[in-house]
DNA sequence: CGTGGGGTTGACTATATTCAAAAGGCGTGG
DNA sequence: CCACGCCTTTTGAATATAGTCAACCCCACG
């Protein structure tokens, strides 16, 4: 099933059979990218969208230096660029972090589900605002939290997203496959400060880190930290606590 | 007309005379708020969605000892939170800048629109991307500009989205609400070094600013400044020029 | 076994924050 | 009409946080 993973985990968000088999049927292809490969350029016209399979991936902007800012994290489950049929280009670049595979959706198919099952359509909606509520909260964790903070904040949030998809352990422990330079292309920060701060998290306790795996010692602390609350993804009753 | 300034301005998103009058058909009443009054609380359930008239509202999320961050910024034309159609619940607060109007629309006919007017809905499915492709521009800002840098997108983004509703001089100057305060909350700064960096701005000739209006002189320096382009607004060709 | 990417360290610098205080502006009520 | 209070803007000095630059280590991989 290769939809499986799609919502999977948030609240009151269930696909009918029909629906689940209507998104079936618009996948065309599945695709297969290397790690590190930009996948999508800001600007080109999108003529469909792709659903993560597996591996992970990232949008980003870069500014006039190179210096790249991301602005996105995609885990499997979520369907990427799907801001892409309303808007018909995007605004940024897309890459895979690790080797990924992708369902192709064509627009044209998109359209009809948007003719004739609407209330598929508005879960579609549904999950592009879910990108929204992540980015405004990527808005605040720039802004408001220092390095510490930035960092534990994303921690949390990626082992939330995890954990929904049913891709974290018991022990708060998941595959994270950023680089040190990664994590501060997403948090504003060099990686040379990322560096420190990852051994401030370690030697405080809250987390081990290291060979593409992160583990969470200390939730609540690191939560704490980081001021997460999951609110904003929208899980479902058993995914929430923090 | 209530909705003159829906989607005004932007690339090929002309609604039909059909799809006008049906959004204005959906309008239950008009409101008005007077300036600097919190007019949604997070987590609050949402069963209507605000098309903003007249007046400046901004989103906001405030953090743990109460410093506030500005998510999003909006003028007159924008369907404000048009996200808690599909998410029901809003992750943030919202607010006025100043006194405003606003046109409530219930969901109830918004789900009348996914079902029989599938164009016009995905209409209102791109307005709101198009906020999230301002949230994008909005991590970049904080996450990769200085002081200055910062400061200068948002006054450069500002006076494209007021151009485009035709609220900007053709001087540069436009009406702009905001205290010193404000811009530190939307840019992850505090207003004192605000206060210094439009200090800045105004010696090099680059601004005038001050009650309550914002004059560009010399656009494309700010523009660079501000590493700003403004293809993420999506805007008509008339009003792409930086 | 050499190469390169990622991680780590140190010294120095730049940028922005904090704290405190004062000056300016505007509306309200006496 | 003026005084008052409050909010906004401005200024200064001291401090904290993060960036820069350069070097080195380590391990995986060809």
């Amino acid at each position: 099933m290769l939809t499986e993973n799609f919502l999977r985990g948030r609240r009151r968000r269930q696909l009918t059979d029909r629906e689940k088999q209507a998104l079936e049927q618009a996948v065309a292809r599945v695709e297969h990218y290397p790690a590190r490969r930009t996948t999508y350029h800001r600007g080109e016209l999108v003529r469909h969208s792709t659903l993560l399979l597996s591996g992970f991936m990232c949008r980003y902007m870069d500014d006039r230096d190179g210096h790249r800012q991301l602005v996105g994290y995609h885990i499997p489950g979520d369907f990427i660029d799907l801001h892409g049929f309303p808007l018909q280009r995007l605004d940024h670049d897309m890459a895979t972090i690790t080797a990924a595979e992708v369902a192709i959706v064509p627009h044209d198919r998109l359209t009809a589900i948007t003719e004739e099952l609407p209330h598929l359509a508005r879960l579609l909606w549904f999950s592009t605002l879910l990108d929204a509520a992540i980015h405004r909260e990527w808005i605040f964790r720039v802004g408001r939290l220092d390095a510490i903070g930035r960092i534990a904040h994303l921690l949390c949030e990626t082992h939330a997203r995890m954990a929904a998809i049913g891709r974290a352990g018991d022990d708060g422990g998941f595959e994270f496959p950023l680089t040190q330079q990664d994590i501060g292309e997403a948090c504003g920060l060099t990686s040379v400060h990322v560096n420190r701060t990852l051994q401030r998290l370690r030697a405080d306790h809250l987390i081990e880190i290291g060979a593409q795996q992160v583990k969470i010692l200390d939730p609540a602390r690191l939560a704490r930290i980081g001021e997460f609350s999951p609110d904003y993804l929208y899980l479902g009753d058993a995914l929430r606590t923090p």
